[in-house]
DNA sequence: TATGAATGAGAGTTCATTCAT
DNA sequence: AATGAATGAACTCTCATTCAT
């Protein structure tokens, strides 16, 4: 793409950012809609989740993410709470499932911290995560759930 | 501070950067090593590293932390890898902790895989914790602990 | 010219300043190598290199001259080696002339330190001439002739 | 000397430039003075007037006639055109002694002219004179008088 | 709609000058 | 008078944006 040919279609750079910001985050919540559509017990929700939001993060496509958690400053404010809110709703959609988790004692942890601090362990990878060390989604997935989600007591 | 008056300390702003950069990480490598130097058990010792973690990342004089964790993209490539040594000098530290749980089952992942999660998990907190909300450290702590450590199984 | 327009074409101003030199000065050796492919007697060709010169200083798009003379401090020691190779060809190219016309016993020095003299007396005109006063190129071709070279003795 | 010392002693960093410029034409001026004063056929005085300028611009002390020759554009227009002045009272008295020996046939060009082209000569020195490489400021005279002076038609 | 040279606001930097000590 | 940290105007350069083609 050539200098001036962006401007053809977006009113500016970071209008671009936007658009791309917003339909990813849309794209993202469609993806994870259908996993919560589907009726599972909560641990395997909540592993679906996982994936979902690895193939969210670090499959093709996923650049959108890194501009959402790490570009957002270049918005206006307006369009920072647009994000913040479909972010938002992206994240709170987790929280039922971890909540009957925590209630069965699979989950250590007050709901909303451990909302945190999940993705804030998810959401890093794409920092880390190279798929030419030969570690695939799913593994992490399974990394990820024995990490954090004990095996139901008794 | 006036526009020109960086320049009577620092040979250009990046410098500046990369000073902060290494100052921050060498006090955070010392306050780290007398966590260490103390005889504790693992559990014990990775609750302090923990907490020390909060204290360099929320606590006063933290900025830097955003630096590393963020800025890093402005340094030369021997800058770069200078922090990245010292981070990673820092981050290896919790090694042998995090492997000694592991080895008495209280930590349920690969040690490396579990590192960079824990380290994904706290980290992201400087974007969203705020002492206003009446949540101390320590409290972070103790959540934190509680999610990712599990009592040893007898 | 607007403040950034300079950059869509060149690096950096410095990067201007060296083009402007290193095709100011190919421009005028090619100009003196017309002048040296003509066959004539030394004493004609010099007045005719003298007059090339003047052009070459004086002329229109003779900026470039005040530039070599006296801006090279401002380039590169790569770029100034670069500059003073051209002007070194340049001025070489006298000596041959200038040996001629001393072995006829018309130019009374040796040929090393007369050209470096005749040069600085041309070079300075940059400084002093002005064609509203009334004197020609040629006429100042003619003065520098007079006063440097003799008729040959018999 | 440190940085802010200079202003004890001079109102600004050009004003110093004015006074060494000042300083040296004066000291020149009456360097020169010493020369008219003795009482020489022509071919003489002017050879002392160009072995005292040789002094002037080459020996110890002479790093003002740099300034005077290429630093004059940072003065404000007053201070110039006093430098100027002084520049002018120097060049000027060497006219009768090169109308004199114009008049005799022994300089073969208009006297203000070559004076201009004289002086261009002589004081491009500064730039290529190396005390090092063995030539002495008499052997420059004797071969800048050889150049430009003939001997005495009968 | 696409292009890329031109624009100009803003960032980074220099350096002569000021000023508290 | 001497010092050197601080100042700020001026300069170089970057890059998002505009515009004539």
């Amino acid at each position: 793409m050539h200098s001036g040919s962006l401007f053809c279609h977006f009113k500016s750079k970071d209008a671009l950012l936007y658009e791309v910001m917003q339909e990813g985050m849309r794209s993202a919540l469609a993806r994870q809609m259908i996993v919560l559509l589907a009726e599972h017990d909560a641990a395997t929700t909540l592993r679906q989740l996982i994936r979902s939001h690895f193939h969210t993060l670090l499959g093709s496509n996923s650049d959108f993410m890194q501009a959402v958690l790490y570009e957002s400053r270049s918005l206006t404010t307006r369009q920072r709470s647009v994000i913040a809110k479909l972010q938002g709703d992206y994240e709170a959609a987790w929280t039922p499932v971890l909540q009957e988790l925590a209630s069965a004692g699979c989950l250590q942890a007050e709901v909303p911290l451990a909302r945190l601090l999940i993705f804030g362990a998810l959401n890093r990878s794409v920092q880390w995560f190279d798929p030419k060390k030969g570690t695939s989604l799913d593994d992490l997935t399974d990394a990820v759930m024995a990490l954090f989600i004990r095996k139901k007591p008794r």
